[in-house]
DNA sequence: TGGGGTCCT
DNA sequence: AGGACCC
């Protein structure tokens, strides 16, 4: 749950309003509150900030963003009062082991602090009700409730731990202020230092969006309680480093907005260096080791100082840190990226006994996979050995059989995971020797959906390019239609990689999808939508397979065949209709692991052998035989145009699309202006349009009437993008340097099959 | 000193 | 595989 389990000890003295989060609600006059200093003190002569006129200090986005930041308060304290609602009134602490890691605000009141040992907690407050929160579930399902909740305001919303998270809520604020008088408008809960005067007001227009975000963040937080019944901060800013530290200000259960002209006196009252997230524990010592105690000694050191120690690129992220700068985007992140059980304990020496710790955790983690609906590629047993005063864990993985999970005999599953497992534990120890565990985890990871009929869809793409490396290709879906993806890993081909040299590296693609947000208590606006960034993870692609990644659309079995909770349907909001489902399988060399019965292998991802010669059982026949189809009759598909500029440079704004032809790589390389003339063909005596990433062959076997279902969906789509286009240009309020710099990366729709799929539902 | 997660190297 | 970071 919290953080920082050093600096009790080694942070004497220097108190501070923000590290106990009961201090300023019960006490807001304590403690050097910000509130209680002069103002005179909190307003920055611009001398004192000359040091960050290194430019590479200083925002590049400005002010442009709004941003939200929601924290749950006590997080497993409120959980465990809703499921038992006779703990409101008592002193609560959720335990694991020996620890009370949150605590309800009644215990808090009693001088209990989150993190202490129960021994002390009960010396504190004997009566101290004491509530198991060893197991996860009831947190995971109700943090992924909030969240889903969240996504139906906003289509970028960064989960952080299962109690927080950030929303990016500009293009939602700009679509109500077209149609609020902003002079009206008064910021939703606190500000901070609102009642102080301060030179001057910034005039970029961050102060209307911010007041509006306040108001979105109301809403939210009142959805939260009313839906889930669960209390919550929010912070208001302009990046989420800052709207996560001044969401702090006022807890529990109230909001603060920070505007602009205030952040630098706001980030002056921090001092710590472990203040900021960020700066973690070994990044703080090696500051003291520096001699750099603090932030104040901090801000003013030279990039150049830090880049010795640090490399210049964290260098420079932490000193915007400290100067409350905070480029990187919102991204949501989808469904999780691993999941683990670990159980800690004193002792396990034996053989039998870790097996029985490890058939638990797997037997849990099986129910966890078959919920979520994708299926590992890797699993990995971390260990603690008992050595006293160390708290190292060790690791060993390895690739996994997918066939394991396609049936569904769970036992033989267990029998199967746990032989890998107890594989893994004797690289790591000998068990036929005495050994002392003292900690055990086991994680799945590499998550794949199960390909399905959707894969179906992609019989309509044909790969013009077969770039090197990691590209994310994908087409865009409407609000009306699933969507998801199928990857496809093809073999290398580099007839074509050397001309796309500008593509990311692998595992930073980007890619955007159509999201159409609404609000709950508002009814859905037409303008009220977004292109939801979506970076996706990517499993390093092995040796000499490349990769890309077509899209499919899926119908309604998208919810069945992968991450489940995180797909779910809430409501009637379209907004989290359109989720990515990522297949992945790899096409060409025929390589498979020697040690198929136990899926144990060096090799940290599966290839799905799709070569004729194939041995059977390897992998579903199926599946391989729809990757294989996929990638033979694939051809166009649209690509996300990666950018130069890193992830941190880029804002939530500047999205760009292309469609991939045959002319890819010249549009790549020349970045040239020429719109990809959509294909006309000739078909019941008439002419029809096509859009350009579409298997023409593929298009003339269709019965006719999803022939017209098609036309009729390409129009609506062609019409909805050249909206969508007019929005977007119109209404951008970023640095001209940069908003210049993404229209000229060429504006290229991709075709979308939105209802074709459901041709092929069961 | 929990039981999770993320990303980067 | 480990290490940093976050909760």
């Amino acid at each position: 749950m919290e953080r920082r389990w050093e600096e009790e000890q080694n942070d004497i003295g220097g108190e501070d309003p923000e590290e106990e989060d009961d201090v300023d609600w019960r006490m807001p006059s304590a403690l050097g509150s910000p509130s209680i200093k002069a103002p005179s003190m909190l307003i920055q002569p611009s001398s004192s900030i000359a040091h960050r006129s290194e430019t590479c200090l200083q925002s590049k986005l400005g002010h442009s963003r709004t941003i939200v930041h929601i924290d749950l308060d006590c997080f497993y304290a409120q959980v465990e009062m809703l499921r038992n609602p006779t703990l409101r009134d008592k002193p609560l602490g959720i335990q694991q082991k020996n620890i009370v890691v949150t605590t309800n605000y009644v215990a808090r009141a009693r001088g209990v602090s989150k993190l202490s040992y129960i021994k002390e907690a009960l010396i504190k407050c004997p009566d101290l009700v004491l509530v198991s929160g060893e197991d996860l579930t009831n947190y995971r399902e109700t943090s992924t409730k909030v969240t889903e909740l969240l996504e139906q305001f906003c289509p970028l919303v960064e989960r952080l731990g299962f109690d927080e998270n950030f929303m990016d809520v500009t293009k939602l604020v700009e679509s109500r202020l077209t149609s609020t008088d902003s002079k009206k408008l008064v910021h939703i809960g606190h500000s901070y230092e609102s009642d102080a005067q301060i030179a001057t007001q910034c005039q970029c227009g961050c102060r209307d969006r911010l007041t509006m975000g306040s108001h979105i963040a109301k809403e939210m937080r009142d959805t939260l309680k009313s839906k889930l019944g669960l209390t919550s901060c929010a912070g208001v800013a302009t990046n989420k480093l800052l709207a996560k530290l001044v969401g702090a200000h006022h807890k529990p259960n109230d909001q603060t907005v920070l505007f602009s002209e205030w952040t630098d006196s706001f980030m002056q009252t921090f001092t710590k260096l472990r203040q900021i997230p960020g700066i973690g524990h070994s990044s703080g010592k090696k500051l003291k080791g520096m001699g750099i105690q603090n932030l104040e000694e901090l801000r003013p050191t030279p990039v150049s100082t830090l880049a010795d120690q640090f490399g210049k690129q964290q260098a420079e992220t932490m000193l915007r840190l400290a100067h409350g700068v905070d480029d990187t985007p919102v991204v949501s992140k989808g469904p999780p990226q691993s999941l683990s059980d670990e159980d800690s304990f004193k002792k396990v020496g034996t053989l039998p006994a870790a097996k029985e710790m490890m058939t638990g955790l797997i037997k849990n983690l099986i129910k966890r996979l078959r919920s979520d609906g994708r299926i590992p590629y890797t699993m990995r047993l971390t260990v603690r050995k008992y050595v006293p005063g160390s708290w190292h864990r060790e690791s060993r993985q390895t690739g996994i059989s997918p066939n394991l999970f396609q049936k569904h005999d769970d036992a033989s599953l267990l029998e199967q995971l746990l032989e890998v497992a107890v594989g893994l534990l004797q690289k790591l120890i000998d068990t036929n020797r005495p050994f002392h565990l003292t900690l055990i985890n086991i994680c799945f990871t590499n998550l794949r959906s199960k390909v399905t009929k959707g894969a179906i869809d992609s019989f309509f793409s044909k790969p013009a390019v077969k770039p090197k490396g990691l590209v994310t290709l994908q087409s865009q879906g409407m609000c009306d239609g699933k969507t998801g993806e199928m990857e496809v890993h093809s073999s290398k081909d580099d007839s074509i990689a050397n001309e796309l040299g500008d593509l990311p590296a692998a595992n930073t693609e980007v890619v955007d999808k159509m999201h159409f947000g609404t609000v709950s208590g508002h009814k859905p606006r037409e303008e009220e939508r977004y292109v939801i960034k979506h970076k996706q993870k990517q499993p390093s692609s092995s040796g000499s397979v490349a990769s890309f990644r077509t899209s499919v659309n899926v119908t309604g079995k998208v919810e069945a065949e992968g991450s489940k909770s995180f797909f779910k349907k809430l409501g009637s909001s379209p907004s989290n209709k359109s989720k990515s489902l990522s297949c992945r399988g790899e096409l060409g060399t025929a390589r498979k692991p020697e040690s198929v019965a136990t899926g144990l292998r060096e090799q940290s991802s599966w290839t799905v052998d799709t070569a004729r010669d194939a041995p059977e059982g390897e992998f579903d026949e199926d599946n391989s035989l729809l990757l294989e189809e996929a990638i033979r009759s694939s051809q166009n598909v649209a690509l996300k145009q990666p950018s130069k500029r890193t992830l941190e440079e880029s804002s939530s704004h500047d999205t760009t699309e292309c469609s991939v032809d045959d002319s890819l790589a010249k549009r790549l390389k020349n970045d040239s202006d020429h719109e990809t003339k959509p294909t006309t063909i000739k078909q019941n005596m008439e002419e029809i349009e096509i859009p350009p990433d579409i298997d023409r062959s593929v298009f003339n076997v269709l019965p006719s009437n999803m022939k017209e279902e098609l036309i009729a969906d390409w129009e609506r789509e062609k019409r909805r993008r050249e909206d969508e286009c007019l929005l977007a240009s119109s209404s951008q309020n970023l640095p001209k340097n940069k908003k210049s710099s993404s229209s000229a990366k060429k504006k290229q729709l991709p075709a979308v099959r939105n209802t074709i799929t459901k041709y092929f539902k069961h």
